[in-house]
DNA sequence: CTGAAAGCGCTTACAG
DNA sequence: CTGAAAGCGCTTACAG
């Protein structure tokens, strides 16, 4: 089949461990022969095999670290499915992943953990990070000095020397929202938006696109009303009741976060399922059921199980192939669903 | 790490040849001793090593044939990165895929490739199939008596012994597709259908989904109009130009296939683009510019690389691990996308 | 029916 | 700085 590492070094008059040595930079070896070698390996268009090596390499396997956070919730299981699925794919190539899991928002353990990984000898870590400045010191820290490269997923941290982020364009996930909600009310309307924390960017970055391409694309269309309800479905409730109150003739309600089941029950008390449209965001919880039930009319969601499983992949082509990711900014599809399209 | 098949020779008094013969029912072998080395196997819990076994496998391969039709169209050179993606995945465990194209409908050429493949000693064939009684006869001639599993993809051919299916659930497009219909123009307005080829069962399957989906969801919607286009944009633009000039308060018009260009054109020259509400299919050819120009509203796609992808990976598992498919039907993703979600 | 040996392509101590 | 050898876990002729 394809070259191997013997007949380079049959062409170079060489052993085999001086072409792996030449060929994988390992050092000890005469810079010129060296040279020679990759030369020769080039013309005969040398790939190495990755049977093999992960075949020798398998009793000390390089091991890349990945911290989850919030890892009992619905999205975060199937995040971790994709990791899971990444590790099989890698533990087969001699590579070992190590799976870790923080609290929400949790800055010590997020550090200790980084610590306690790279303690292990974590060659590279996959983190969902936590918005704060000693997380981003550390993150610098060990991308720099102790060269362990990161890739941050879910959630980003920007200003740091992460390698890339894996997760949702929020902001033009917002614009799909808007682009929906126009195609769905029409050219004229009133919708409010209800969205979780007033202090995550993420959710904030939905709300920012969706209320700017509403603006831009749809004149006629007017955001009169932003609330938080914390994603509790009583607080949702409570919110939904104060919009309606206020604004008899809404027409469309964009959902950034959960509560879902707190909108939809005022909506019903309200007896405005029908005239109202509803977009919210992802799969999980009661949305597939309210999708079916029409009191949601449309579901945008991102794909957690990429979100998991690329990060890793990502850490595992840089550590065994030298390969660098495509971008800073590995978007992840976003998902529309409407009734039909519920998988399973 | 795991358990070895030396560690379960050297339990069991015997030779690792003896192991390998009983655990992989090669025959040659004392049945009791195969009895008692694969029940010290199991208390073990021993697993493969699937890069030992792919690499002493790596001289001689096992084949996987791969038969594709109408490789030239961009949806087919989709489903065609697939069956790469997959052909690499799996050539690094030991196992080659042959790729082979024929001609649209070509029944010759289809069961030719099929021998040859045959001949070649493909132990597995993916293929997307003919409608027609001679291929139907040698799919089951494959599978039955040369014991040659076979996977249709893209499209079905159904009352055949083939493995199982990976495409689309064509009904439950059309389904997808009148739900979205009846978000766009609400509860009561008229709508036409432009199909295909009548010929086409993924085609009929989407125009029954849809028909019937709109009859039972939305009762003030009337589906007024099927014309077929041949995927031509021509005949697609006069047959538009029919419908319209019969139905001049038409409120939306669902194509199934090919031929979007045309009707965009005749929806421009009687100024109707903001009136009529266009759902189409298929991320090809000019579909992403027309939904971002607002003409198509919304469009719904099938995942071609799963359709190229999976066949492969479902007889690879099936060749080396003895895993059966999950269920006869492999359905992919039903996507929708508006102008806000296209990829890249 | 069973065993001993060679081999798949690579890496890794160990000598020198 | 370089080579010879052993080893990773499995399969496969070859003897017997």
């Amino acid at each position: 089949m394809g070259v191997t590492i013997r007949q380079i070094a049959d062409a170079a008059g060489v052993s085999r461990g001086t072409v792996d040595r030449a060929l994988n930079n390992r050092g000890r070896i005469n810079p010129e022969v060296s040279e020679r070698i990759k030369r020769i390996a080039d013309e005969l268009g040398y790939q190495p095999n990755q049977l093999g090596r992960a075949l020798s390499m398998s009793k000390n396997k390089i091991k890349i670290g990945v911290i989850l956070q919030n890892p009992e919730t619905p999205f975060m299981i199937e995040v971790l499915k994709g990791v899971e699925n990444a590790k099989a794919e890698v533990g087969t190539l001699g590579c070992e992943v190590v799976i870790c899991k923080v609290s929400h928002n949790n800055v010590r353990e997020t550090i200790n953990t980084m610590e306690q990984l790279k303690a292990e000898g974590a060659k590279a870590i996959a983190m969902v990070p936590v918005e704060d400045e000693e997380v981003k010191l550390h993150i610098n820290l060990f991308v720099e000095e102790y060269e362990i490269p990161i890739v941050t997923f879910n959630s980003d941290i920007q200003d740091t020397e992460r390698l890339c982020f894996v997760g949702q364009n929020s902001l033009q996930c917002g614009r799909a929202a808007a682009g929906l909600m126009g195609e769905l009310i029409g050219a004229n309307g009133k919708v409010a938006v209800i969205s979780g924390y007033s202090t995550n960017p993420s959710l904030n970055n939905r709300v920012i696109g969706f209320c700017g391409e509403i603006k831009k694309q749809y004149p006629g269309i007017q955001v009169v009303d932003l609330e938080y309800c914390y994603e509790d479905n009583e607080v949702a409730e409570k919110v939904t009741k104060k919009v309606l109150d206020k604004h008899p003739n809404l027409t469309g309600i964009y959902m950034t976060s959960h509560g879902e089941e707190g909108v939809c029950k005022a909506l019903r008390s309200y007896r405005k399922t029908n005239r109202i449209k509803m977009i919210a965001n992802d799969f999980m919880g009661k949305n597939y059921e309210l999708l079916e039930s029409g009191i949601i009319n449309l579901l945008i969601g991102q794909d957690a199980f990429v979100q998991g499983y690329e990060p890793v992949m990502i850490l595992f082509r840089l550590l065994f192939h030298g390969e660098q990711p495509k971008g800073e900014f590995q978007y992840t599809d976003i998902i529309i669903r409407n009734a039909y399209t519920i998988p399973e």
